[in-house]
DNA sequence: CGTTGTCTGCAACATTTGTTTTATATATTG
DNA sequence: CAATATATAAAACAAATGTTGCAGACAACG
């Protein structure tokens, strides 16, 4: 049960004043949460052994609207409760035209947190250390994610060429993305990331790897999206958010798990990497901690 | 999620034999399967773009009597969920070195959410909103992100840029990276994103944009980075990781909310230019919902 | 090209929902 | 013991829910 609860307080609190009837409706409530969010206030009485219009009197007698407040009070913990983690804002019902700037920020950047806070349950753990595993043996990591998920892709390459020339990120112009499988073969490994709406291209690009013999690793969004019934492993995210459009943080916070758990199989060997490009890119001057002065 | 679901194996095992609609309501319903029982059939639709009758169609496609089955099932399962949620709190996880993979899992995700949820302080809110507003009034947004933080940059012109022709996106192969300035003015807002180490290339363009008149916003990492002294306004994101490397998840998340606030400023506007994209990239056949049949 | 079959959106349907009203029962007080 | 106030039950109500039938849209196929 879930503490600093205000409303169970208050029902607590005004306990004595009630009349009988709405005791036995607040007992009620009180001792089955789960049953207000999940049955009709009717089925709600039957069971309590009260009349339906208890129950909106026992609302009014704290100073709701109506029982549906109680109901959605319920609800709410439920799902918080369910999902186990802080801080649950996702709810697209309100149509608050033109809501504030900040709360409309804040609801994003909260959400966000609950979803990433989720990919750590034991299931989605299991999932990573297993998808790690499995681009650890590989002999090479093809890197495909097309339009919205280039950006993942990209970071995951880009990253994993630091430690190393184990990716090859699948891209180019000119309609040249696919070119990079040219050499793969059964000792590779593919690792797609695609979220709905699925790019055309990426599909067909991960069915021909699979054909290729290559093992085909997920980063997706849905247990129906079409990577997983050819990926060996796959690893949900969701994308949803509160604007308009779909977000990749909890896909990207998923990809730099990744590279985090490879660089991990060897840290020795991860750190000497990094230094060694640490040394290029500060021979070539590739960094700076100032304004340069421009040259004119 | 949870494991051994019959119902969900069901909608999944059939997902393929499915219309669209019903695959739609069914991927909603995996995905969201509190909702399911927390909220009525109506209300589900209506959240997911559907028809009421849509999911009616779904259940008795499954061989259920009506959409009450699936309301019912999902409720029990949540009602057990949330009973036997105290106890399962940490059990899992025996032994071996894949523990450990699981733990570092762990620990990175938990810290990248508080991360993000760290963003939504008042602080960060105002500084979010007075940069929203100030890329809303420019005439072009250039979005400079180079090395690590090309993700991001990218991401932020791929969304902005199904919303209209308002960014360019700095970036280029053989040294082109800062041609998109040459015809930028005072009317114009540069969005700079660097984090430590900072790209050399990255200062300097920023620094000639300021010369050129551009107003300067910036996406980095502290308060003592060298961006924060040439620019208007700046974000300022932690990028700590319990990892090797740096964490690019809470800038990826401060370029969504930006996206999202600059879209909720005119949603008429951004939900008709959403539609526009969407029927551009449809009759481009980009893309799918299932993997195409290879053309031989 | 026309036909056939399926799919989808719409609107009407009977129920069920939460609420309110009315009347009866129960206590409380002088 | 009346007289009054409060509490409860029962019924009536509009609003919503889940369902179904129907007509147009659509693609597949001959």
């Amino acid at each position: 049960m879930l503490q600093n609860d205000p409303l169970r307080d208050r029902i607590i609190g005004r306990f004595d004043e009630m009349s009988p009837q709405l005791q036995q409706a607040a007992r009620y409530i009180l001792e089955h949460p789960q049953e207000v969010a999940l049955v009709s206030m009717r089925e709600l009485a039957r069971n309590a052994g009260l009349q339906p219009s208890t129950m909106t009197r026992l609302a009014k007698f704290l100073d709701l609207p109506g029982y549906d407040d109680i109901r959605a009070h319920h609800a709410e913990a439920l799902r918080f409760r369910a999902d186990g983690f802080a801080a649950r804002a996702m709810q697209h019902s309100e149509n608050e035209q033109d809501m504030a700037a900040a709360q409309l920020s804040r609801r994003m950047l909260q959400g966000l947190a609950a979803q990433i806070a989720r990919l750590s349950e034991p299931a989605s753990l299991e999932r990573l250390s297993a998808t790690a595993d499995r681009l650890a043996q590989a002999r090479r990591i093809y890197v495909l994610g097309l339009r919205s998920c280039h950006s993942v892709a990209w970071h995951f390459h880009y990253v994993m060429a630091l430690l190393g020339e184990k990716t090859i990120h699948l891209d180019g112009p000119a309609d040249t993305v696919g070119d990079g499988l040219i050499r793969a073969g059964a000792e590779d490994v593919l690792l797609a990331i695609s979220i709905n709406p699925y790019a055309r291209h990426s599909l067909e690009l991960a069915e021909l790897a699979r054909e290729k013999g290559l093992g085909i690793v997920a980063i997706t969004d849905s247990e129906v999206s079409p990577l997983v019934g050819i990926a060996d492993h796959a690893i949900l995210c969701s994308t949803e958010s509160q604007s308009f459009f779909h977000t990749l943080a909890p896909a990207l916070a998923v990809s730099e798990v990744l590279c985090g758990l490879l660089a991990n199989k060897d840290r020795t060997a991860a750190l000497e990497s990094l230094q060694r490009a640490d040394r290029h890119l500060l021979s070539l001057n590739t960094y700076a901690s100032a304004i340069p002065r421009r040259r004119i």
